[in-house]
DNA sequence: GTACTATTTGACGTTAACGTCAACTAGAAC
DNA sequence: GTTCTAGTTGACGTTAACGTCAAATAGTAC
């Protein structure tokens, strides 16, 4: 039904804004899931969906900071990986409810660490303004 | 008059949370002023204000992540390091001006980064709480 | 002065995260 | 089938940001 167009890694890494070598590098890594399917020497299958997913672990990376090693971790637990195996369109009902199931507190968790970054930026924000003030009351004092 | 009391390199590093190692690597790369009139061999000595200043390069290094050439650089304009080596005590009112003025901008500088990333942080907070949403919705339907 | 600890300098070591290169091949287009 | 581009594997190279170690010395306490 949901015939989607298979990207190649080279058109992935492009659209994701980092290099091929990067997008195997994770891989080796563990951090996208490896098709066990693939003959060795064939060439690497992926989806929009991987491209999302990629999309948003490089966004983790930068905006966070996080290590691989972190990254990896965070999507460990990440059941939903099953979903860009292509699992998800074969899959009943009752293994697409696991999969949300199961993709809903990684999304949690990640909507933390975030909001906490948030937080200590707001703090640090907070601490600049006050610096900037004083060092404008400052300047006025000594223009006087 | 304000007698501040001297610190050392070991004081130092415990009190902003990094080594004696990073602090001597980032005067060789030239991020903290290194004192000329200090003969060699001899301790380096720092100030309460020197504590104060690593600590914010810490926190936009670990926040940001900025790179220690984007933190030299960003600090590199720094006319108030003269502060840090002890001008401002025998600073005349109209030395004094200056530095304040020229500290200005570069406060303005690092607010203006962490107001960027505060941005690109709450967009992409929005886009987690609504796949979140979207996947809770999903949760209800398979359970029906 | 002596003892003792923290510091200095210089040098080499380490790790994460890729970059780069070579020889070979898959797969799409014709 | 031929052609051609992009992909694959394996291996070695690179860079930033420190870690670690050794030998000598500064500075503090007594």
């Amino acid at each position: 039904m949901n015939a989607e167009r298979a990207l190649r890694i080279g058109e992935v890494a492009e659209r994701v804004g980092v290099t091929t070598r990067t997008i195997r590098y994770y891989e080796e890594r563990g951090l996208l899931g490896h098709d066990a399917s693939r003959s060795k020497g064939a060439h690497r299958v992926y989806t929009e969906a991987d491209v999302v997913r990629l999309t948003e672990l490089i966004r983790l990376r930068d905006l966070l900071g996080l290590s691989l090693e972190e990254l990896v971790e965070l999507a460990e637990a990440e059941e939903s990986r099953a979903v860009l195996r292509g699992r998800w369109e074969t899959a009943s009902g009752d293994e697409r409810l696991r999969i949300v199931e199961a993709a809903i507190p990684l999304v949690e968790r990640q909507l933390e660490l975030v909001r906490a970054r948030q937080q200590t930026l707001a703090a640090f924000a907070g601490e600049l303004a006050g610096k900037l003030d004083s060092l404008e009351n400052r300047r006025a004092e000594l223009r006087r």
